[in-house]
RNA sequence: UGGGGUGUCGUCCAGUGGCAGGACACAUGACUCUGGAUCAUGGAACCGGGGUUCGAAUCCCUGCACCCCAGCCA
């Protein structure tokens, strides 16, 4: 694994550690668990894994890859009418994508169901839990408030015996869904409403997509996360900041128990601007269909990123540089976007490719020659060597790149200018032709000068502006997927409706874009960066010879800055 | 009005009694056959009010703001 780059401390020169690897450290040093570190990752298989979900798996591995120590993949299966095989599979298939792997230490909350059981029977026994047959609205008025006690339930005094019998009876499913729940007995005064005798079994009669039909009565979270930590002598169990509240109770199951006691941390999960990361809204984009899908390339979760171009590598260095602690926050998606910019740009072949073309013909270029221009693949990787691109008398060049009345600072092409066409020749404009009608640009003519083959002027005259052309005659014709993000608010969370908050041009498709002749035949996922416009990869819709590109991120673009700001 | 948390540049993260730092973003300049990349420079923050101390982002007191909790979801 690549080496940490969090913020170097000034005065060690280390990397900081945040204050879970800190409270792990002071654990090794006293050998709280003989030095012993091992962490889990445990998703509900009912849905995609998304950035967030990336954040606490590269904690989790991380953390205990950084301490020889190990991290359990287990699936937290205990509510089955919510939960598939399919996603089952599509998680593995994702964290193994991310670059981790548990080994042979995958698990499955369902696995414990048995000896949950025996543990339940365990708590009734002492005393610790009841048989409750309050209805659901009825236990729910028990609870109390925020601020009002709640009471407690008439049943709470029911004998062990009784509530063996009953209990062992729910599970031979002797009573109706709902008809009974098991309770911890623990205070209905607490001011903490988890610990207001917490439900710990329910009765639902439901397919369960590993026991099948072997249970009807489920364990809940609460009483089922601390034993599977406990279980797989997990030491150090992290989740979000939202679970503090039950860590009294997570607590309290393994003292009554007097089992193995793992230590749970939380901290704050990953918000990002212009994104919603919740399941529930996630899905909801996908069953309206707002997008294709969940590897929707608009989409935040992992398959959608893993689409629209991101690599693991970006992904986990983004997690590495947001850090992690206990205050919400909301990270600036072009963190992210630096992110993958600052891989593809190591990684990405160059190539060119245009978008919205405009023929351009060079009035002194023999009717029938073709020049083979060498083109760096690389500059940032030498390594990569060069290739070689037809170029000929009718180009086609990016619609954007001429002007007939150039604004300031615009040093691209316009009547009277020369540029230099990228590794060919320079080419200066001697007119053009326009649609009478709309007034747009149908044809820009130019003469070249063949003293600059290659790009380099022999007088060494300065030319600012450099544009990438694609040769007519060789041109690959593509479809091009240019993706922006989903969401135009900055935070769509907000409000009643998030769906309010989409940006309606999240994607353009164009057709009829040309690359060069070496792209005829990509594979999908194959990355590229098209000079001067960004990060592209290949979709896996690929149609008989027309390869599809989606764009991954732009590149940088001072001028589009430039220009809006004049407008702005 | 109960309980649990959190407040440091625009954003994210450090700093744990001794010059408030890094990254992203932003701005300026250099360089450039990608208006990319790279390099340099700059602006930019300790929630408020008291107190302790030679010295406070850090310790104490007191306000304030924000987040989470009333599933037989996780």
């Amino acid at each position: 694994m690549e080496t940490r780059d969090r913020t170097p401390n000034e005065k060690t020169g280390e990397a900081p550690v945040d204050f879970i690897r800190e409270i792990i450290a002071e654990d090794n040093r006293t050998a709280k668990h003989q030095g012993r570190v091992a962490t889990r990752f445990p998703p509900e298989p009912n849905g995609y894994l998304h950035i967030g979900h990336a954040k606490a798996i590269c904690l989790n591995f991380s953390v205990a890859v950084e301490n020889r120590g190990t991290c359990n993949l287990r699936f937290d299966d205990t509510n089955p009418t919510k939960e598939e095989t399919e996603y089952v599979d599509a998680i593995q298939e994702d964290i193994r994508w991310l670059g981790f792997d548990w080994e042979d230490r995958l698990y499955y909350a369902s696995d414990y169901f048995e000896r949950l059981y025996e543990y339940a029977v365990q708590l009734i026994q002492q005393g610790d839990a009841y048989v409750c047959s309050l209805t659901p609205d009825q236990i729910r008025e028990y609870r109390g408030t925020l601020t009002e006690k709640g009471r407690e339930s008439p049943y709470r005094t029911r004998t062990v015996e009784e509530n063996l019998d009953l209990f062992g009876r729910m599970r031979a499913g002797e009573f109706e869904d709902g008809a009974h729940v098991l309770r911890a007995k623990i205070d209905m005064g607490s001011p903490n409403l988890n610990m207001r005798d917490p439900t710990i079994y329910r009765i639902r009669r439901a397919h369960h997509h590993r026991t099948g039909e072997a249970w009807c009565i489920y364990p809940m979270y609460d009483f089922t996360h601390c034993l599977s930590d406990s279980i797989e002598r997990i030491t150090h169990s992290l989740c979000s900041l939202e679970f503090e509240d039950h860590r009294p109770l997570y607590d309290w199951f393994l003292d009554r128990l007097d089992v193995f006691h793992p230590q749970q941390i939380e901290f704050a999960r990953l918000n990002l601007n212009y994104t919603v990361l919740s399941k529930r809204k996630l899905r909801q984009l996908v069953t309206e269909k707002h997008v294709s899908g969940w590897d929707d390339p608009r989409m935040p979760t992992l398959r959608g990123l893993r689409r629209r171009g991101y690599t693991p590598e970006t992904i986990r260095r983004f997690c590495d540089r947001i850090g992690v602690a206990k205050r919400d926050s909301v990270v600036d998606i072009e963190l992210l976007e630096h992110a993958l910019r600052e891989d593809l740009n190591r990684t990405s072949p160059r190539a060119m490719g245009v978008l919205r073309p405009v023929r351009l013909v060079i009035e002194n270029y023999p009717e029938d020659q073709v020049e083979e221009m060498e083109l760096v693949n690389n500059p940032e990787d030498p390594a990569a060597g060069t290739r070689m691109v037809p170029f000929s008398r009718v180009l086609y060049i990016e619609r954007d790149d001429f002007r007939v009345d150039p604004p300031k600072k615009f040093f691209r092409l316009a009547p009277g200018r020369e540029v230099r066409l990228r590794a060919a020749y320079l080419v200066t404009c001697t007119g053009f032709t326009q649609d009478e009608a709309t007034g747009e640009v149908t044809e820009i003519r130019c003469t070249y000068d063949p003293a600059t083959r290659g790009g380099s002027p022999p007088d060494g005259r300065r030319v600012k502006g450099t544009l990438h052309w694609i040769s007519a005659r060789h041109a690959v014709e593509a479809e091009v997927r240019l993706y922006d993000r989903l969401f135009a608010a900055e935070n769509p969370n907000k409000g009643d409706d998030f769906l309010a908050h989409l940006n309606p041009r999240s994607l353009e498709v164009l057709e009829g874009c040309y690359v060069e002749p070496g792209l005829a035949n990509v594979s999908p996922g194959d990355r590229f960066q098209f000079e001067r416009l960004g990060y592209f990869c290949v979709d896996p819709d690929v149609r008989a010879g027309r390869p599809v590109f989606n764009r991954s991120v732009t590149l940088r673009d001072t001028w589009a800055k430039i220009e809006k700001g004049k407008k702005g």
